[in-house]
DNA sequence: TTGTTAGTGTGTCAATTGACACAGTTTTTT
DNA sequence: AAAAAACTGTGTCAATTGACACACTAACAA
């Protein structure tokens, strides 16, 4: 649970007793590879904060093709959350490329720590907006960079990611076919 | 300000006394064609909610080319959030491509909304909630789109917006050339 | 009103990409 | 240990795209 205590102290100052309090309504858990986390149609009611392991998230185009939504790697805070807010069911489903271990904090608990006290749900409401800054920022980046870029970036900044996540579910999250990436290392490696 | 107050009432109750108080730190304004609302360099201190109009919102990547990263449209809530949240200055640029009628709330304002009460505060996290959650599936949407099946979905959701806005920078903002989208449209035309 | 600038439509050509096919390798299952 | 499944590397070819060039039109400013 450290590492997650780690990651909330990144979005601000927090009294101890309500770190606790945060901390308290959250669960470790740990699946295996190739465990599905989400299947279509079901209705997410928890935030995951990934400590190890690779989460693959997509869903499918009107075409059929399955269309890579993000690759989930550690250190990272995710859920569906149009499922999660709005209490709907999502179209999209998401599995363990590898063995993950997760910390759960489920709808329950959320609301809890919300409704607990003033530096709670002003707390919360930090990570919220920062979540949507980080979200438009990575949004707009990726509008901003080639193909060949993206790699590049990704390699910098989740070279763990790329060693060990199938370059087919690579090449689909950055948005190219597995065959253009291969050129692309191919090009990198000559170079 | 019918108009905010309709779009704030879609994110759900309440009380006229709150309303009354959150709109009461919003002002109306208008600026012409061609006019620069947020330079580059420049700390973004306000929110705005477009009423009449279209903005054009970009930035130029490493080699020195404009990216559109979004084309504002009325009935739409913006800012650069990376500036307004964290308080330091953006990169990017924004001018108005018509003339345009919009609300300005500022950070000020912002805050006070927030700290008034809890029936506010929980508001505000509640919007910021369902903006983010639209983010993602709006980036999401984006990622499984072809181009020719995003300007297809922006001719029914925006068809003012196609009307109105340059070509060129429709064709940027669905990530293409100005080439390419005539091409797409020379085909649907026919068809 | 006239000159200037911004925007549009279109053709050509080179470069990039996706689709397909297939061989080789690694991983998983039986 | 053998068989099956998943994954990777690579070549070919057709289709798509971006870049450039240029004529034409609309909008704007002097």
């Amino acid at each position: 649970m450290e590492m997650l205590r780690d990651y909330f102290r990144e979005f601000g100052e927090i009294s101890d007793a309500n770190m606790d309090f945060l901390l308290g309504h959250i669960v470790q858990r740990k699946i295996p590879k190739g465990e599905v986390l989400i299947r279509p149609h079901q209705r997410v009611n928890s935030i995951y904060f990934i400590e190890t392991g690779f989460l693959h998230y997509y869903s499918y185009n009107d075409f059929g093709e399955r269309i890579t939504l993000k690759v989930v790697s550690p250190n990272y805070c995710w859920t569906i959350l149009d499922s999660f807010v709005n209490e709907i069911p999502t179209p999209d489903q998401c599995v363990a490329l590898s063995e993950v271990r997760y910390c759960e904090l489920r709808r329950t608990g959320y609301s809890a720590i919300k409704a607990q006290n003033k530096e709670l749900s002003n707390f919360i409401q930090t990570i919220t907006e920062k979540l949507l800054s980080a979200k438009v920022i990575e949004a707009n980046k990726k509008s901003s960079m080639s193909i060949e870029q993206r790699y590049l970036d990704l390699l910098q900044t989740h070279p763990d990611m790329v060693r060990e996540v199938p370059v087919q579910i690579i090449a689909s999250f950055i948005g190219t076919s597995r065959e253009t990436l291969h050129r692309i290392r191919r090009k990198l490696a000559a170079a």
